[in-house]
DNA sequence: TTGCTCCTCACGTCACGTGAGGTGGC
DNA sequence: TTGCTCCTCACGTCACGTGAGGTGGC
């Protein structure tokens, strides 16, 4: 009656997917003419549309075979599709929202839409470490650590600090050390609870502290490192985190 | 500095995504210590976070590939990717109020929600003809269809029509003729726009047509069809499509 | 004869998942 | 010694897509 083609147009798909599921063995082979070729009947048809029917709504095609013939999937099965659907759109939601935010900001990749602003200007070490931060922080210390990190870099010892070279001698790691320690008293001072709220992140057995360390061990040049070291040695214990890292 | 498994978890992905990356040559080569284990960087970490953002925003890994280490992605990239996410949304929304128009009416599989109340009952193979219609129709001319589908149905003839034995005399197939195309006129009086709707829908070079008279001759036994075949004849042209078939 | 459809393998796609079989570190 | 991680193949998954090479119908 109707040719491979044929049935597979009637049902919006192709002839490659009827023979597929010819393999599968959820749709029955069809009768043969004389000279082999294949012909379909409206069962066939039927029994097509219903697949494709059921792949739409999103059941995989072990499951279609599960349901074989009878005239209703089991509600159960209807229920966890629903809930797995409401997911998939859940999550293309906040994907749309982070693509609109990316193009209307022409915002930069690493770092998501709504903290892009917050990292314009940083020199190259700093924005790769608010990348690490956000995977390793939680929405609101890693908001906290932004907040902070407007006041923290408007001060010339943390400028002086950017453009340390390596080979910078002793004397001069000494007056950036001692700049960047009083700055971060003063921060500290000044912005207790987000300090906390960060400190209290990095917490969960050191895992987190060590990671940020390391990350900061490989971003910054030995002159840097050190004037961290001294800046925090100077401030004794409450090291501020990410700040005062190391 | 980092595993390979460290690397993954830090990253949020697994160690096989991390092997693929290698070999896709998305992501570099990290160093070995001495006895051949791999060891990763912060470039490494940074490098990798920003492929699964990528990843997750929809680009394909090629494309990922393509941008590279500049830091925005192609405008008209993200465009693409925000046209396309929005239509996947668009289908899940409908794929979900399918699956909830199911689940609340216990609806049977093979035709859509909204259709389903209105095929209740019917026997097995004009619920057929029915799932064919809705591949062959518009929403509009189906709709039209359905409408008629009842107060057709309300009628004698068509009971003694559904129940006609493949066997039945001349004598009984005239007489269920001659009912079928009574009523048919009346309807056809009765209803003349939705009528014309159906018609007007099968036209398309006949093939749509074809296509229906060759399920109807697929799923009525040989005196059902005689008696459509009659049916037809008794009233002439103005053949009701979907109803009077053959 | 030409162009179209039909046939059956069988490899390719996409982004990894999942063992298989063996070794290093504590 | 045990348990954990690390290593490198390499096949498997999912639902088909896409030729490859050849034949039938008008």
């Amino acid at each position: 009656m109707w040719s491979p083609s044929r049935l597979a147009e009637l049902a919006g798909t192709s002839r490659r997917t009827v023979r597929h599921y010819h393999q599968l063995g959820l749709l029955p082979a069809p009768e043969r003419r004389s000279n082999g070729y294949q012909h379909y009947g409206v069962d066939h048809l039927i029994r097509l549309i219903r697949i494709r029917r059921l792949a739409g709504l999103g059941l995989t095609l072990p499951q279609i075979a599960a349901v074989g013939d009878t005239d209703r999937v089991p509600p159960d099965v209807l229920r966890d599709l629903e809930a797995e659907v409401g997911r998939s759109i859940d999550r293309l939601q906040a994907t749309r929202a982070e693509l609109v935010a990316m193009i209307e900001q022409a915002a930069p990749i690493d770092v998501p839409g709504v903290v892009a602003r917050r990292v314009e200007g940083l020199p190259a070490a700093e924005r790769a470490l608010v990348v690490v931060l956000t995977r390793l922080l939680g929405p609101q210390p890693l908001d906290a650590y932004l907040d902070l990190l407007a006041p923290y870099r408007a001060h010339a010892a943390v400028i002086a600090f950017d453009n340390l070279p390596a080979d910078a001698e002793g004397a001069a790691r000494e007056v950036v050390a001692t700049g960047v320690a009083d700055h971060l008293r003063e921060l500290s001072a000044l912005r207790p609870a987000q300090m906390q709220l960060i400190d209290a992140a990095l917490q969960d057995t050191g895992v987190k502290r060590r990671t940020v360390q390391e990350a900061v061990g490989n971003l910054y040049n030995p002159a840097q490192l050190d004037v961290l070291a001294r800046a925090l040695r100077r401030n004794g214990r409450p090291r501020p985190a990410g700040f005062g890292r190391s």
